[in-house]
DNA sequence: CGGGGCGTCGTCCGAAAGTAGGAGTCCGAG
DNA sequence: CTCGGACTCCTACTTTCGGACGACGCCCCG
């Protein structure tokens, strides 16, 4: 009862390193390889694995698609997605798009094996570098509104909130009456405290921390 | 160099399984124990260890309270959070104390020995149960846009999405695997579609209507 | 009285952002 | 097959932003 695995890379090399891989482990066994999306949709047809390994740069089809139709398929397929970037928002698509999980191409093989053992026995995975990212942001989005905004002061908060409505630095400047170098000061130092790199990184702040409702 | 580990748990009875089960590991040590959350900072402290397995419900202080003062002291600190129930709550709380992990009492015995060298390693994780809900709350995503908005092509949505996480156009070109004057021309054309200035007022108008909540 | 925080206003400079226009590919509809 | 839309990428240009300075006046507080 060893692990069917089915992988899919545009890349012979790439496909064959994991065949080499995964060989040496006695309870996974590589059943098939596709190159491309098309090829994968029907080798998974053809062959029902366990678990499909996609790329999700491909040519013809890309992995997105791809594991939407071998879901439509067969729902309990399991598939477990390949990046190379781990700030990828195909990341958040695929998840989407039902697969089980999601492992850098980076990671060290261990890891990679042992998600084909998590994703085949039901479990979602994310790979641990992916991890450290979903939860800095999931608890960015949980978290109060940082202390830092009190440190603000209050010249600082009234250009912070024309930032929120989209003003541009001079539309501030004749909105407070003042000069759009004051302005820029202003916006400088607030970014400073915040930790922020812009303004538009400001207002997404703003936004997901309830700052200026009404 | 074996994974120093501190062992943190009201019951005598846990502690001593936890040590059994990293016992037979060569590479994981238990250096010491704990009874509650007072003796876990007091511990830390006097034995620095690498990685602490730390209950969540205890006496005296709690594994959150104890968590944060043990990063007070050390922020180098690796804490895995254990608990029984993969109540969001604590989930949420444990991150925001700083926790690198969290990982269910009736997760594998593997489970948990990964989990341990994962997070001595630097990275963060969360067991596969709590994984997928998690994933679940960041794949929830678009609904009905406001008009105007639909206009947009699919790739100007794509950038459009990221732009109101506050991305730059460079990283939106790394994120979608395009150059940045290629995200430059959909940001221009998104913003003439939408009768808009720039991106700031675009985050504006996007979190305005409830595009792309969550 | 002297600092220090705050608000105001500058300059200089480099990095982003946004605009304009062209141009190539691919693909589906007519 | 041709046409057009979507997507991609480019060059070249202008404007805006943001950072790194410094400067001046104000007012409060030790």
């Amino acid at each position: 009862m060893s692990i069917r695995v089915l992988v899919v890379d545009d890349q012979a090399m790439v496909r064959a390193g994991f065949r080499l891989l995964l060989a040496d482990e006695p309870d996974i066994e590589v059943v098939a390889e596709a190159g491309d999306g098309l090829e994968a949709v029907t080798e998974a047809a053809r062959c029902d694995p366990d678990v499909v390994l996609m790329d999700i740069r491909m040519p013809e089809l890309d992995g997105l698609e791809a594991t939407r139709r071998i879901l439509a398929a067969d729902p309990e397929s399991r598939i477990l997605i390949l990046t190379t970037f781990d700030l990828d928002e195909y990341v958040y698509r695929a998840l989407e798009a039902g697969a089980s999980g999601f492992v850098l191409k980076d990671d060290p093989p261990e890891q990679l094996i042992a998600a084909v053992r998590t994703v085949a026995h039901g479990d979602a995975l994310l790979s641990p570098a992916v991890t450290r990212r979903v939860i800095k942001q999931f608890t960015r989005v949980h978290q109060a509104p940082p202390q830092a905004v009190e440190t603000l002061t209050e010249r600082e908060m009234d250009v912070f909130r024309l930032i929120t409505r989209g003003y541009s630095n001079a539309e501030i400047g004749r909105a407070l009456f003042i000069s759009d170098t004051t302005v820029k000061t202003h916006v400088t130092r607030l970014l400073q405290k915040l930790d922020l790199r812009d303004r538009a990184q400001a207002i997404v702040l703003a936004h997901q921390t309830g700052l200026f409702e009404t």
